[in-house]
DNA sequence: ATCAGTAATTAACTTCGTCAAGAATTGAAT
DNA sequence: ATTCAATTCTTGACGAAGTTAATTACTGAT
């Protein structure tokens, strides 16, 4: 197979809308293509070929497919999952979770590593021997695997494969990319944990047909990515999505930011152990105990979390209130997760107050990601560099797509 | 002129990327326009004659010329303002605001006219008598001024010219775009009043060459016009830029909204009037009354719109926490601009303590804009209307710029 | 005067997509 | 059965829009 077919990526606009569209939003025939993206039917057909050659797309069985009647039936262009794979790997303090996906970003292997150290070198060499792992586990993996997408808390220059500055890390200025690429052989991206996560969901999960969507992860700190006019929202100074600290709280609590009344500050959960412990009377406890205590019923503990889902639902209708988003993917991990029946009901009532109008139409979608999937999220990261359309640079500030309405004298 | 010279508008790239540089960014050479956009050269020449020849652009006189010395002094091309005016009108409940601009969007003459109604038909009649009225103050702009923008506050549907919903005028579903191209003969275009304001910072103020920044108005209520990645943010549901609706106050005070805590509730004129109002123990006291008095150094009345300017801080805090916009605009309208100074110091302060790490950095603009600037804000629409590039529809969703970095094996 | 350096233009060419015609493939009508 | 209408896909000629490379235009310094 791959012999006779090299690798491709997206040049023309034309091969981009294909490529993604059939990638994104499954089988669709040619025609459909054309419709939804208003190239003609013969540009479909002109950028599909050299795809279905290189053995990424391939027309659908014909028992599948599906005809009102007359007509010549469609033949509908599917992906060829295997066709490439990719490695995604989440880089937190103490651990590294690397995973391989198929085209659609779908894990197929996944593996650990516990780190000792965050440092920079010992990071890259651990991770260099995770990724060996994982391309171990298949021969087709060594062979069809070029791209290692890298899932990082912090500031990150995604556009330089820097991490300006990771806090958890400690990590100021590093140039990761580089060094994973030189350790691994791979072609490397670097991005924001959270907003990898959001490029997964936009492409291959809750995201797909909406132009601007919003994620929010509950775990230890409440993050937020943004989709707008299809495309992620960056934030200028490395800055963007931080909900945590949204000052719905009036002037209280203080929060390790600087400021007060942060979500983070009340619903994270750092806070959220210390309220049932001072409600408790327990300053021991443990988180996973802080829990037992609300799922067993103690109205304090129980409290606490409602406070903490109160302030989430709140930030949320801020967040919604001044995007207008079309759906809010809501996620999170452990314990965020364990407990998110605790604040369930809350979130939305909270929400549904607060949202402005038609805001409060959107739909919210509870969608619990393992921490694979946050690894998952920075190989989406390196599908959509290699195949999205890299537009030419605008230097001008462009204006919206709407055309003039009405009548001329 | 006109005889000779048909009107223009962009139809390609290169001619919108040309013509929208040389009117955002002053006088600028070719090359200089080849270098900042990524076009060729060859196809700067190309693209501007066209605009030359309909005399929308010109070269620079010689003698304005600035060279380094050595090689062939560049001939910068400028706009020609003059070429084309434009209709602004801002559509409040009470008052129709309207003037004419150039092609930079600079108002050239104003007038106004009081509303006795807020019924439609009423009112397009009004805004048609405006449009004449203004249009006959010079022979050269009933000859060259084909468009008019018009600016309603409320959910407007720009791209179908529908005001979907006025409160303050009390419409609803009123397609105030082909009403008043029938009533005027002119193109129209509508916009929301806070996004016309943010197009116009956007191509013809402070926000020229920030591809992120937030405009936000203070005055009766408190709003929000975003621009993300060199677009408006246009909001799913109608809503966006909500920022009077934040929850900055905890559980007080109740807004109309529905909401509690809400910027507006507690940074409005209505609830500063009614706050100095209990202050002093005065029921009747007027805007301007609370406003001297606090002038005149009254602390309680002070200290009302102290917690006003906290409240339009920490809003603006959150937002930029969310967004991370390279800039923001303060603007506002009377009441909230002659007492802007009662804010001003607390809006920084709060603003500094609550934005997150790097966001604090963004830059805040003070720029107060009289009425005549929102109409003008109407005609910036209709201006970026005509000459932006208008992008083939994106169905699928695009991918960042960024492309991936590293070495290969 | 010549020359080096920068700006602008021109002409040949490339690329990418459209258009219009036709081939392919089906169900329904005669 | 055969024709027809409907729909999908393909093909090749064409055209629009941009590039590259060479040329012209203009300047200050040697």
């Amino acid at each position: 197979m791959t012999a006779m077919h090299p690798r491709l990526t997206t040049t023309t606009r034309a091969e981009a809308t294909v490529f993604t569209m059939v990638l994104t939003q499954g089988p669709v025939s040619r025609v459909e293509i054309a419709r939804r993206s208003g190239l003609s039917s013969a540009a479909v057909t002109k950028a599909a070929r050299p795809f279905i050659e290189a053995g990424y797309l391939a027309e659908l069985e014909a028992t599948e497919r599906t005809g009102p009647g007359a007509g010549r039936p469609a033949s509908p262009l599917t992906i060829r999952p295997d066709r490439e794979f990719f490695t995604g790997v989440k880089i937190t303090d103490d651990e590294l979770i690397g995973v391989i996906t198929d085209l659609r970003a779908q894990p197929l292997a996944s593996a650990h590593r516990r780190l000792e150290t965050s440092g920079v070198e010992g990071v890259v060499a651990q991770l260099a021997e995770l990724v060996a792992e994982l391309l171990a586990a298949d021969p087709a993996y060594r062979e069809r695997c070029h791209s290692l997408g890298l899932a990082v808390s912090g500031d990150v220059d995604k556009a330089h494969g820097m991490v300006r500055y990771s806090p958890f890390l400690s990590w100021r200025q590093v140039p990761l990319a580089r060094l994973a690429a030189a350790a691994t052989g791979l072609t490397v991206t670097v991005e924001n944990d959270v907003k990898s996560l959001t490029v997964a969901e936009q492409w291959f999960g809750d995201g797909v047909g909406a132009s601007s969507f919003a994620l929010v992860t509950v775990g230890m700190g409440i993050g937020c990515g943004l989709v707008v006019n299809d495309r992620v929202v960056a934030g200028s100074h490395g800055v963007a999505g931080e909900i945590g600290h949204i000052p719905v709280g009036g002037d209280e609590p203080p929060c390790h930011c600087g400021g007060r009344g942060c979500v983070e500050a009340i619903a994270g959960t750092a806070p959220i152990v210390a309220g049932v412990r001072a409600a408790l009377g327990d300053p021991t406890l443990s988180v996973n105990a802080a829990i037992d205590a609300a799922h067993a019923g103690n109205p304090a503990a129980r409290e606490v979390f409602a406070r903490a889902g109160h302030a989430i639902g709140l930030g949320m209708a801020a967040m919604a209130n001044l995007f207008g988003p079309e759906r809010i993917i809501v996620t999170g991990d452990v314990p965020g997760l364990a407990a998110y029946d605790l604040f369930e009901e809350q979130i939305n009532r909270s929400f549904a107050a607060q949202a402005f109008g038609a805001a409060a139409d959107c739909r919210l979608l509870l969608r619990p990601r393992t921490f694979e999937q946050w690894a998952r999220g920075a190989a989406a990261v390196s599908i959509q560099t290699l195949f999205s359309r890299e537009e030419a640079p605008v230097v001008t500030s462009a204006g919206d797509r709407a055309r003039p309405h009405g009548m001329r004298a």
